[in-house]
DNA sequence: CTTGTAATTAAATTGATAGTTAATTAAATT
DNA sequence: AATTTAATTAACTATCAATTTAATTACAAG
């Protein structure tokens, strides 16, 4: 009787060949969401291995060991996307404030291409002791700042940016507007009647406030708020 | 001879009475600053008592259990600062845009006042798995984001507030463009040219950015970009 | 049909670390 | 001098993680 259980058990030895999916890529699948979930310091491979439905020996056998497996999705998942978006971002020349709005969009699509990216980057480079945030600020971050703030600069003595603006601020407000957001989905749309917000909208209103601020945009600044030491 | 080693050891049980600050406080104190570093969940007695240059034996001796320990940071130094914050920004009614400058210059101030709260709100808030996720969005943002929103709607019907925004997401872009820069004032100060940004150099910053945006505020509109859909 | 190899699990091993307890010692108080 | 209080060192225990080994099964090649 218990010789052909047809229902339970996985099976001991090797599985019947059927399983379609590359088994390795699934590993490292659920080591990437769990990487993103957790944080990498803190996802052990029997985790991995649990969230793959598979054996810690299994995980080990693949990838030889913890260190490695971690090496493994850092450079075959994570650093390839980061830096095939960083070279998107950088490469938007024409018009200076055409450029920052096209890599404020950009910065929001690709996030919606990659969901695990928001969480990741903040536990990995945001958080102290993150494991990408060196990478970050070695092969990432540099290019960037300096391409933002020359295009800033470059359009204030046009004219055409906002004066009051530190051109070296401006990426920092650009991720604050774009990656952040995405970041604290889970929780404000958690609040009542954030639910049905669509990435559509968060763009519309991330691009509207960077555009034209708070304010109304009427010519004459009569009785109109003024920003600046309104409290001691 | 070995009798009575003055140097070496550091001596087997009571110290002499020196200790000038109250030691459960120096404790809590260790706590909280390795709580924002590295987050409640991976900050062990063990490292707390290093961190108080202390053994684990007395944080033990002084909390009871590790559990309590956390209990007593959050309830004793944390929850106080959050809901005084709390408070504080949900008090200003006036005219709508002021209140709104008003609650982000507030927001960056408190930050300065309590510099471990930015990376303890990214951990403890942002992550998930934080412990403070919960309590936050229990006891602080539906009362935030509610006011703000009506602020907001407020504002848009006066013709006040610039009406390509969604009132409900305004508390997100401010706390994009407040917390979240200054929790990430550790990454970009490493940038080059970035390091002597001064608080004040970053609130006028921030609050051009959200009075006017970055467009120069030139009354007639002439070729000046569009924020919209630039790139398909 | 046999044999070897690949994929997988179960179980054992090892190592670290964490939280906790116990015993001990010195100062402070009475 | 006796007792209480504060603090320390050392040891205990449990957990858990990473790895290793052995056993099991499927498939492929000869």
């Amino acid at each position: 009787m218990p010789t052909k259980a047809t229902t339970k058990k996985p099976a001991r030895g090797r599985p019947p060949a059927s399983t379609g999916e590359d088994r390795r890529a699934l590993l490292l699948d659920a080591a990437l969401t769990l990487f993103a979930q957790q944080g990498i310091a803190a996802t052990s491979l029997n985790a991995i291995a649990k969230q793959a439905k598979v054996t810690p020996a299994l995980v080990h056998y693949y990838f030889g060991s913890r260190e490695q497996l971690v090496e493994i999705v850092l450079s075959e998942r994570i650093v390839p996307v980061v830096d095939q978006l960083s070279q998107e971002l950088t490469q938007y020349p024409a018009a200076p404030l055409q450029a920052i709005y096209a890599l404020t969009q950009r910065m929001l699509s690709a996030m919606q291409e990659s969901p695990w990216l928001p969480p990741l980057w903040v536990r990995e480079v945001l958080c102290e002791g993150g494991l990408l945030r060196a990478y970050l600020l070695e092969h990432i971050a540099p290019g960037m700042a300096k391409k933002v703030r020359q295009l800033a600069s470059a359009a204030q003595q046009n004219g055409q940016l906002n004066a009051e603006l530190d051109p070296r601020l401006l990426i920092v407000s650009l991720i604050g507007l774009t990656l952040f957001p995405l970041a604290a989905a889970p929780i404000w749309q958690q609040l009542p009647g954030y639910k049905s917000i669509s990435t559509e909208q968060l763009t519309q209103h991330m691009l509207a406030l960077l555009a034209h601020g708070i304010e109304t945009n009427s010519g004459e600044k009569k009785h109109g708020a003024r920003a600046g030491q309104i409290f001691k």
